[in-house]
DNA sequence: TTGACATATCGTAAGATTACGATATACTAG
DNA sequence: CTAGTATATCGTAATCTTACGATATGTCAA
């Protein structure tokens, strides 16, 4: 029942409490969400966690969360990908560490939230 | 290659530079990827956004962000799981409103690295 | 009651995400 | 060069997410 109601509200109807969302924010909203579901997974959030206080290779990362090393490379490159981390190759290793300085405040958000007591 | 590596490092292993992650700290962090994705999504976004600043119908939301009406319950719905969102029925209509202090520093987070330019 | 409105739920199909094993690439030591 | 180490990529199957249309529930007005 809100399919394309964008008229100035005819008499009957009830009174327009909102004008729709400008295309632009939802673009951007869009975008957002990308980036929050590039996040939106323990083992990703644990590797940002570690990387906001230094930069760790692939193997260290790997090992501290657990997983297969071919696991954590995609998802660092999925991180990656979306601008939140770098890499750079040191021999045979390649190091990662955080490339969007929101990150931080972003994880702190989350950190408040989810790793304290209390609820 | 990060499989069952937990003893003290044996003479000719790599330094361990990072000790495992604790249980707890994967659990919370799975609860936060759980709340995260039902925040990763643009409608879902553009809602808080509104519901941020005041309580609003599953209709005046779903026109706002143009689409049909049982796509916005939905969404709304999922944001009540887990404890974002809470509803009263007032008549026909239903309003939602924000349950959760933390989602407005989320929000002004998010708000700050996606709705401003600057990239 | 009946009908209209507002919201919710259900079944489903299309699409995305995930982890896995196998393989490929990059680099270094010997 | 060869072998071994570290990371990346690919194909695949299992699982999840999403939106949709149809239907159900809840409420009010006549």
């Amino acid at each position: 029942m809100a399919k394309t109601m964008t008229q100035p509200a005819k008499p009957g109807s009830r009174a327009r409490l909102i004008r729709p969302c400008p295309p632009e924010t939802l673009a951007a909203f869009g975008q957002a969400a990308e980036c929050l579901k590039a996040l939106a997974h323990p083992v990703r959030l644990r590797m940002v966690q570690l990387l906001l206080q230094g930069r760790y290779t692939v193997g260290e990362l790997a090992e501290d969360c657990a997983v297969p090393d071919n696991v954590a490379s995609e998802n660092l490159r999925l991180m990656q990908r979306c601008g939140f981390l770098a890499s750079e190759r040191d021999g045979r290793r390649v190091y990662y560490h955080v490339a969007e300085s929101h990150l931080k405040n972003i994880m702190t958000c989350i950190e408040e939230r989810f790793l304290t007591r209390s609820k």
